[in-house]
RNA sequence: GCCCUCGUAGCUCAGUGGAUAGAGCACCGGCCUCCGGAGCCGGGUGCGCAGGUUCGAGUCCUGCCGAGGGCGCCA
């Protein structure tokens, strides 16, 4: 039991001398922000006082009164504070538990967790058409799908990562017709795709006059770029998912004779509806058009229909721009009309990202390529930037202001904290310095306030992960990172590991917390999908 | 017109209904005899506006203002 339940079971307890029964699992515990208020502190005075039919204050009180007769392991002093908060300060020794615990669970161990109990969820993102190379949008969600796939993972989710190919007969041949148009030295046509890489695509393009083999053979050589430059700022997918492959086999069809069965649709001006309406729909869809061809939103239906009731997955998120907020209660209204419980369908939607003075549009050819992003600003700083906020937070980026921030950038913060950590273990090297077992070392040694500054920080990483998993938030653990290299760098400017007046004995226990940081900067940095340097 | 998201310091952003709202950047001062100065320490009244809910609101509700996005037999 971890210092945490170990307070909460007291404060139960201590509620029950009191005559109020609440479970330990239901007290409210946290850190508070500032450091005088102790280093834990509950405020179920606050939330029990009237129910209990007294003050917030006095029942504080009470309860303190009634912890202070049997404290807690660690606990040094109990206090009551403010409008009613209990505020517990604890000796070092919880924070010497926690190093143990850090050391001991290592990079593979710390933070992990069974929060999502094996539940199988696919993470759908990126998803960019195969008709031009990607974008700093798709790259800023690409850092967003992966990073939260990886922070699932941790948290206990069995992740699978998914890109849906949108490489059916409309695209290809606006692609094909562009092509085909650039081979014959003419301008692509009105609506067509105006970019300078279909006329370098079209130079090599040695097939026939045809405009969908065209399209199709320009699309399979724009996703293999795709690819590598996802690949760049390490984002892979376990599947890639064709659009046509669902068409061609027959499967869209299917879904809509299915949802036909099922008296979700009907027949109307010489088009298939579905009545999403009786799902929450604002008005009702069509399937298939006047013309016989199946509309996106069907083949989306259907595609959602692999994933839930083909493929077995219990959760699905999407990961999609704000752009496509219009097309969220429809695919929910599909996905219940096949009989699947939309609230395992989630939807994050992330806020546009816009460019100092650009204005982004593939088919115009102008837009700013995540190529050019990374080759402006490296890989870890391309993929931290867009994980340093949330992504319902609209953003602007401002590339030249982050290649002169660059060298201040919070990405080197936390890379030269980590380089400063492999520094020492060259120095302890060189100095044949050599680590002692855990059980041998005296972890009571650490109570300098950068010492216990640290280890409190490093106490925050199972929580911060947790959170981030659950609130699908992956920049709580950037947050975290940029908090524990702070301490970091505090530490190391007053405590010297190897200094002159530094014992062996200290030295033995302050390599340990040194290692104990580089676990967590390994784990968080590895969560971000950013390098961890050992040397800058 | 209707719907969604967002308005926090000069800028980029944190802030599960709680205590004196915090970081980074930028700006101004300090700090190298020892493990990397890409660092450390100090310097700050800003929650768009107005109501409401309650012991308590940056956080929840309503309205207004502002920004972005959506409301196709496009994808």
């Amino acid at each position: 039991m971890g210092i945490q339940e170990e307070l909460r079971e007291a404060v139960s307890a201590g509620l029950a001398t009191l005559g109020i029964e609440l479970p330990g699992s239901e007290v409210h515990l946290e850190r508070p922000q500032r450091l005088e208020h102790g280093d834990w502190s509950s405020n179920v005075a606050l939330s029990q006082a009237k129910q209990a039919g007294t003050n917030p204050r006095q029942l504080a009180e009470e309860l303190a009164a009634a912890l202070r007769s049997a404290p807690p392991r660690f606990v040094e002093t109990i206090e009551t504070a403010g409008p009613g908060f209990v505020n517990f300060r604890l000796g070092p020794g919880w924070l010497h538990e926690i190093l143990r615990e850090v050391v001991t669970a290592g990079e593979e161990g710390y933070a992990a967790s069974d929060l999502g109990g094996g539940e199988r969820v696919q993470i759908e993102f990126v998803s960019a058409n195969p008709t031009g190379p990607v974008h700093v949008g798709n790259g800023w969600f690409g850092s967003y799908g992966d990073s939260l796939a990886r922070v699932m993972g941790r948290a206990g989710w069995q992740v699978s990562r998914e890109y849906y190919v949108n490489d059916t007969g409309g695209q290809m041949r606006s692609l094909g017709e562009s092509l085909l148009a650039r081979r014959r030295g003419e301008a692509p046509p009105e609506g067509g795709y105006q970019g300078e890489y279909v006329l370098e695509l079209a130079s090599a393009y040695e097939g026939p006059e045809d405009v969908l083999e065209a399209g199709r053979w320009a699309s399979e050589r724009i996703l293999a770029d795709i690819k590598t430059t996802l690949a760049r700022i390490d984002i892979h997918f376990d599947e890639w998912y064709s659009q046509a492959s669902i068409e061609e086999s027959g499967r869209v069809a299917d879904t809509i004779e299915l949802l036909r069965q099922k008296g979700h649709v009907y027949e109307e001006d010489g088009a298939v509806w579905l009545r999403s309406t009786d799902f929450g729909d604002s008005r009702d869809r069509v399937l298939v058009k006047s013309n016989g061809d199946a509309t996106y939103l069907a083949g989306d239906i259907a595609y959602h229909r692999d994933k839930f009731l083909t493929r077995g997955f219990d959760r699905v998120i999407d990961v999609l721009g704000a752009d496509h907020h219009g097309q969220v209660a429809s695919l929910k209204a599909g996905v219940a009309a096949l009989g699947v419980d939309p609230a395992r369908l989630e939807v994050r939607l992330g806020q546009l990202v816009s460019l100092v003075g650009e204005r982004m549009s593939k088919r115009s050819g102008h837009f700013v390529s995540l190529d050019f992003l990374i080759d402006e600003l490296g890989p870890d700083v391309t993929r931290l930037m867009s994980l340093l906020s949330s992504i319902d937070q609209a953003t602007t980026l401002d590339i030249d202001a982050a290649k002169r921030e660059s060298m201040e950038n919070p990405v080197y913060y936390v890379q030269y904290a980590y380089a400063r950590i492999a520094s020492i273990g060259r120095v302890a090297a060189e100095r044949g310095v050599e680590r002692c077992p855990l059980d041998q070392v005296d972890l009571t040694l650490l109570v300098h306030p950068r010492e216990l500054d640290l280890l409190r920080q490093l106490a925050e990483l199972p929580r911060v992960v947790a959170e981030a998993a659950t609130e699908r938030a992956p920049y709580k653990v950037t947050n975290w990172a940029r908090a524990l290299a702070g301490s970091f760098h505090g530490f190391y400017h007053d405590c010297y590991v190897m200094g002159e007046d530094v014992p062996p004995r200290l030295t033995q226990a302050r390599l340990l917390l040194v290692e104990a940081a580089r676990i967590g900067l390994a784990i968080s940095l590895r969560l971000l999908g950013v390098h961890a340097p050992e040397e800058m």
